[in-house]
DNA sequence: TCAAAGCATTAATCTAGATTAAGATTTCGG
DNA sequence: CCGAAATCTTAATCTAGATTAATGCTTTGA
C-alpha cells in the first residue's frame, strides 16, 4: 500500500491517493516540471517502476479508471460535506479503511482528524 | 467554449471543467454507468464527437494533460483558500476569465458568487 | 425607449469545520 | 512488562465562506 501526498506552504500534509495492490501510483505533473507529490509506502510493498515518458506502456483502461477516480474526487470535494465524503469513502473503499490510520483517512478526505472523529459519532440518518 | 457541471441533490450547479478551443470534453464515468456531468456550450462552438469506447483514438498526450489538470484541481481544492484558488485560476487561465461570467468562475472555484466578489476586493498581498 | 429579468456587489448573520487544548487509549522498544 | 510516544477522542472557541437580503447595473426584447 502506497500513499501520495503534498505538503502545503504551512507544512501540512494532504493525501492525494492511496494505492493498494495493482494500482498505478504516479505524480501526473508534466515532464520538465518539478513534481508536487511525495510517495511513500505505508505497508511493505512490491513496486514496479515505469520510467517517466513511458506512459504508453500503461494499459489504457487503467488510465481511464484514474480519470474516473479523479473526476469523482473533484466532484466530491466540491459538492459534499465531510460526513458525506466519509460515508462515500467507506462504501467505495471498505478494504482501505482496515489498513490505514484514521488521521490519513481524514487527510485524504480533506478534513482534520478531530473533524473525522466527530463525524464518525453521527447517526448516519 | 463548453462547460461540464454536476447538479447536486440540493439542485445546485458545480462546474467541473471549461473547454476552450481544442480541448477534449468528457464525462469519465465508467461505461454502463449513468453519466454524472451535464455539458453545454457557453459560446457558439464547433464540436467533434467521439464515440464512448473509442478513447484510444485520443492522443495520449491529451489524456496525460487531463490527468495533470485534475491532479492540480484536487490539490487546489484540498490545500488552498478561495483567494488562492482565484489567483491561481487567473494566472493559469487568463483567457477564460474574459469569456466566462463571474458566477461560473465562482462555481468552478467551488465558492459562491458573493464570496468571489469579496475576494476580488482584496489587496493581493 | 422603457420595463423586466438576469447579473454583480455589499453587508449582516449563520454554520461547518479548523484550531487549540485536555484527556484517554493504543503501540511498541527496551 | 513497563514507560514513552503516537494516536484517537472530546470539548471550547474561532473563522472562512455560506446564506440571506437589499441595492444598483447591464442586457434584452417588445
Amino acid at each position: 500500500m502506497l500513499r501520495s501526498y503534498v505538503i502545503d506552504e504551512k507544512g501540512k500534509e494532504h493525501i492525494f491517493l492511496f494505492a493498494p495492490e495493482n494500482w498505478v501510483m504516479t505524480d501526473s505533473t508534466a515532464r520538465n516540471t518539478p513534481c508536487k507529490l511525495f510517495i511513500d509506502a505505508i505497508e511493505n510493498s512490491e513496486v514496479y517502476i515505469l520510467e517517466k515518458g513511458k506512459e504508453d506502456k500503461i494499459e489504457l483502461q487503467k488510465i481511464l479508471n484514474r480519470l474516473e477516480a479523479l473526476q469523482n474526487r473533484v466532484l466530491m470535494m466540491m459538492c459534499s460535506t465531510a460526513l458525506e465524503r466519509y460515508e462515500h469513502f467507506i462504501k467505495t473503499y471498505p478494504k482501505i479503511i482496515q489498513r490505514v490510520p484514521q488521521r490519513m483517512i481524514a487527510s485524504y478526505l480533506g478534513i482534520t482528524p478531530e473533524a473525522l472523529s466527530k463525524v464518525k459519532g453521527k447517526p448516519k440518518k
